[in-house]
DNA sequence: TATGAATGAGATTTCATTCAT
DNA sequence: GATGAATGAAATCTCATTCAT
């Protein structure tokens, strides 16, 4: 018989792939990344543990691509105004797509808080994350400052930190916390 | 030499363990809970491995009266109202210790952080925590209930969301964040 | 196109045949034999990992074949004198012969080297050589006998160590041994 | 009951050490380095496999250990000549300890010969072992053009190469080897 | 013939915990 | 109370080999 097409391969290797990812987060997101091993990984794939590292060279990097999906998900959604200036209606939607992209999946979103938490893999992300949050910061704080806030960088600050917080609490406990609701809050606050 | 009197043992094993308390938030805080072995906290406690288990019973044991702590020392610091009637005043003192007590500790509170991101750890508490908590709940809920807020629930969520946010973020990155000034920002938006 | 006849077939297997062992060759040289993998032989002869098996069923036998290959080209190049009886002239043909084939691929011959540390590979080999290797010593044994020596059994021994050591020699480090040199030397000493 | 003196854990973890050691060098002997395994180790030395990396951070060091016992056994036996000029005294000595390293011990001096075919191991040491060497190899060198040779750089290698191929010869095969005979070859002819 | 995904056995290594002293 | 050697279970990872296509 013939062998599969170049085609087929990507086929199945995607496939493959996306089916070892759903069962990590599954797994890291049950027990955490450390006490998940790659056999529990495995077996919820329904596949050999060598298979994964025929996928994935580590562990690591395994929750690398997860939590990277996390950003990717957000800079997918999030369009950046023109020349970085932040207007009402690009605040708007950062609120929305930061609450969105935690309720439509607490489980992926709890390993990128893991990073904070867990030095060792904070190590993995640092450098990537400051970088590609900085836009956000200075387009934050030229929307305070232009508004004529008395303090921009603190009001900056505390914006950043109450929408991760709600975020978290989103995360933590999807079913009871009134998301519609304090969005409307956080949008009467801040915009 | 006379032999030590029972007194001064209880007081010599209470060292001891403290001793091992902060070898162990020390090592944990830098490696992370699972990263950091056993031989590494005693080394850092200058003592042997084996001693211990003489004072506690498990690695898993440690973490916890370190978690512990982060309640206790906030309890012992705020002073419940009469009633659990919520006034001002008290509102005021609950932000500012929420405050303190992560500027005072912040690797400590990274411990406590760590609980909502991995569920083996987490499950030491749940129970606890959730029955503790209960009271502030209501106290914030009335309160803005009494303020007349639309929408107190939702407020009382997001109140409480914003304060761990900013929490989080002072134990990420004390250094640089604008801790006095986000502290008048949040008594003048919330209380 | 036409199919292929028999003889074609019979000669792309061939070449493939020795694409492999080249591939191996090279890989077993640069890394050891254990360190090599089938993957990264498969990756250097440009084929599937598959497909080795189709022409060899093991990696041993792939290793047995690199082996084989330096006795066969010995003992291509060597002609047996009539009668087996060592003459001078044969023996200069096996000391020149001894030589050239280590300096003509030393990779190969550290493979060969390899057996004699390795028990797992030598089991592979031992029979057979022990075999092969017979009449040669015969032949020295006579050589030195007939030419009265004191102790023609340790005068054998010893020149096969030396022409053995000297072959080691070139194997690790052909670009400075002075191979026609010592090549001078080893006829006028020992033939 | 208190505990042992830091002098009887000296003795325990020296005797350990050496049981270690002794029982990776009969694997290792058996086997080879890499068919030979920590747990098979573990086994003949009798102790778990956990506790060999109590004493040794990996399979490699052991390796390292034992090939540098053939070394230190080497230098402990030779006694430097005065301003590094071999006399004929020196010399005797030098082929003498060479020989008897080997047949005192042929299985450790098979670990040292692996080197020279396994790059992995190679790599452990060829530095170390370039610069240890580079001494005689001036010494030989002076002798043999002292002693008015027409080309002692290649007597200076033949002779190493010499040498080598009868310790090689002794470890392969030290029962039916005539070592004492050869030495008398060795020593007649290049002395 | 040819492919590379898939397996599964086994290797090294780590480490919380126990225990004799 | 104190020590650290010792255990043993489990984790990550490797890789020769098989097999469906």
């Amino acid at each position: 018989m013939s062998p599969r097409t170049e085609q087929q391969f990507q086929e199945i290797r995607e496939n493959k792939r996306e089916q070892i990812l759903e069962a990590a987060l599954k797994c890291f997101s049950t027990n955490g990344y450390y006490k998940a091993s790659i056999a529990e990984i495995a077996k919820e794939a329904g596949i050999s543990k060598g298979l994964i590292y025929n996928y994935f060279e580590s562990k690591d990097v395994i929750l690398k691509e997860l939590v990277w999906g996390v950003y990717e998900e957000f800079f997918k959604r999030f369009e950046f105004p023109k020349d970085l200036v932040m207007t009402e209606e690009c605040f708007v939607s950062y609120i929305n797509i930061s609450i969105d992209i935690v309720a439509d999946d607490p489980n992926r979103f709890k390993l990128y808080f893991a990073l904070f938490t867990q030095p060792h893999i904070m190590d993995l992300f640092k450098a990537d994350l400051m970088q590609k949050m900085e836009p956000f910061i200075l387009m934050f704080l030229n929307y305070y400052t232009e508004k004529g806030y008395e303090n921009p960088m603190a009001m900056m600050r505390f914006v950043s930190a109450a929408i991760d917080g709600v975020q978290m609490h989103i995360m933590l406990d999807k079913e009871n916390f009134p998301v519609e609701d304090v969005r409307k809050i956080l949008l009467k606050m801040f915009v």
